[in-house]
DNA sequence: TCAATAGTTCGTATTTTCGGAACTATTGAA
DNA sequence: TTCAATAGTTCCGAAAATACGAACTATTGA
């Protein structure tokens, strides 16, 4: 079977859900922005351990596609290898700000949980509240 | 069985994770979109048609239990029926800007989507275009 | 020509989501 | 009080999405 070509969306077919969806996973998460924060294209490969575990292989593959799909990134053949790139800057166009919320909103999440893991401070003592009225 | 009581994240539990899930699906966005915008609770029924076709019951409440564990809205029920809130001042006081950011995102494609409908002055030719050097 | 490397595709197992049917809880009559 | 109506939940089987090992393809550099 021959490999199939990239599919990259056009900036006009981008769509919120299909962005959210996927930054609605870790992995995804911690791909997409590690190819932001670089300034060169990131092969795949790259990313075979990510968040402290091992991805395999045929399960990156379909994470990039997903990313690609979605309009978040670009993606390359270089000979042997692909090199894939943020496409922020057409998806800031479309939907302004919307990436720089989310990439905030992660850090913001980072920092919270990094601070819980030294000492705690003030342990803001994470409950899971139940509503008032029921039971 | 006896009817579980909600459950309802503490502000510092709920995480971007879940809130892009929660909104990676166009019924729940119809459905959170339309609280936010109601200044009143709203409640479950209100929902059983949406986005122009119906949504069983036990869907629906499937899509409101996801909401609200994901800390996007708070249910109460009063009676017969469950009242539902947004808790977007919660949520931009732990993340600020997301969901204003995530709903103008929506707003945009909306009004793109009826401007497509609408006669087409330019018809910007929805494509989906190749990776230049992939196949 | 061949081995190594980078990534894709296939096929199966697991997980998640959907939705009909049966159920629970509350209310407002009769 | 009983009873029907209403609002929603839970259960469970079907369908869809996801995960990942194994086999494959494509490119490169001995």
């Amino acid at each position: 079977m021959t490999v199939r070509p990239f599919l990259h969306p056009a900036i006009e077919d981008i769509t919120v859900e299909s962005l959210l969806h996927a930054l609605s996973d870790p992995v995804r998460v911690a791909i997409y922005a590690n190819i932001v924060a670089q300034d060169c294209a990131q092969n795949c490969s790259t990313f075979l351990h990510v968040l402290n575990r091992p991805i395999p292989k045929s399960t990156l593959s379909q994470h990039f596609r997903i990313l690609r799909e979605s309009g978040l990134i670009h993606s390359e053949r270089h000979g042997v290898e692909v090199r894939n790139t943020s496409r922020c800057a057409e998806v800031d166009a479309r939907f302004p700000g919307l990436m720089a919320s989310i990439v905030k909103a992660h850090m913001i999440e980072l920092e919270q949980a990094a601070a819980k893991k030294i000492p705690a401070r003030h342990s803001a003592k994470s409950t899971t509240k139940r509503s008032p009225r029921s039971a």
